[in-house]
DNA sequence: AGATTGTTTGAGCAATCACTCAAATGTGAG
DNA sequence: CTCACATTTGAGTGATTGCTCAAACAATCT
């Protein structure tokens, strides 16, 4: 039978990962971790293989957890463009928040990182990509709702929503008035709504 | 009378903001700006005080050429507004080009940085907000012009564009199908322009 | 040419980096 | 209790970090 671990590796992995998120991949050092996992190196290397196995669980349970969130957002809104709109809602209300005032984590790995990173880059964008499908489907899924017109490109307004967010997640990063960024999220949620009202000759 | 000078400033200069744009301020080595420079350790220590104090200068080096580039931009532009959006669509046009496939570097340093980090942290704040202002400087031209209707918010105008553009810039740095950077710089520029079919009635 | 002045050099500094491993520790089985 | 074994420990690995400084060098003076 296998003996009960003295370390708590959900807890690790959780204080491991926010700490990636805030300090990033290349400035969080061994030490950082150390006393932030309060594990000695030695456990650490024991637990998890390296310091880029390790941001890669983090980086992994940070696009799960992001998933997850929209898909239990989405799962109890009356309608897809509607649930898609809170969602960038919820965003601009996080401001003040434990992780309110984060850049998302696969996008500051993305610009922390150059293809020279390897396994690091690769995940982000793997990640990143995987976020847009997921929004791709809401919106293929509005088409066929009737909620967008027969002509609309799902892909190409995944795109527009993912960029939103980012640049919504920046903004929330620059730690500024909370009223201003649910400001901003408000008017990317009310262009999300106003897709509903453009008719079958919109040029989207 | 000053000796001439052996390496050329502006040149280093060039490459140390290159390198550091590319790479980011913690992941760039002095190792690597050595090599990048084609300078001794002593000699950069002599002719930029640190490691921060060169990426400080890149950083400004980049901002002001950012910023005169919008103001360029703006002066030959026929309307604010068609400026402003022209702009936008610059910036979808650059994938392919040399730095086209690179993030802004001051969201860069953003995302890259902490309080902990000090000036770097603070400069790249700085200069974001001067972009802001750069554009909230613009839309109020353009209310004034009577491109946009007199209820309209500069401020917010001004936030949401640079959040486009952010936004924009990131795709870019994913490196993905060109069109496609190209479609998404086109739809917000559209939305730029329709501002001005907003008749006073509007919520902008 | 020789003296003077300021620049470039690069070996080398202490500190830190990611990481290792023999020894100490704690746990469950017999 | 004793044994067997998995896990934790933390001092220590070589490499690399940002950075320094005495010495070599080059350009302009008298």
């Amino acid at each position: 039978m296998k003996r009960a671990q003295p370390y708590d590796r959900e807890k690790a992995l959780d204080a491991a990962q926010d700490l990636f998120w805030r300090k990033g991949y290349h400035a969080t050092s061994l030490k950082d971790l150390e006393a932030a996992l309060t594990m000695k190196p030695g456990s650490i290397y024991a637990a998890f293989k390296s310091k880029e196995a390790l941001f890669l669980a983090g980086l992994e349970r940070y696009f799960l957890t992001s998933r997850q969130s929209v898909r239990d957002q989405m799962a109890v809104a009356d309608t897809v463009l509607g649930g898609l709109a809170d969602h960038l809602r919820s965003h601009g209300a996080m401001a003040g928040g434990p992780s309110g005032n984060r850049a998302c984590m696969i996008v500051k790995t993305l610009l922390d990182t150059t293809a020279e990173d390897g396994a690091v880059s690769a995940w982000a964008h793997t990640y990143f990509e995987d976020m847009r499908s997921e929004f791709a489907g809401f919106f293929r899924k509005a088409r066929e709702n009737g909620e967008l017109p027969p002509g609309a490109d799902p892909d190409r307004l995944a795109r527009r929503y993912q960029a939103n967010i980012t640049a919504l997640r920046v903004e929330a990063h620059l730690g500024g008035d909370p009223a201003a960024l649910t400001d901003l999220a408000d008017s990317m949620a009310r262009e999300v709504e106003e897709l509903r009202n453009s008719g079958g000759t919109s040029r989207q």
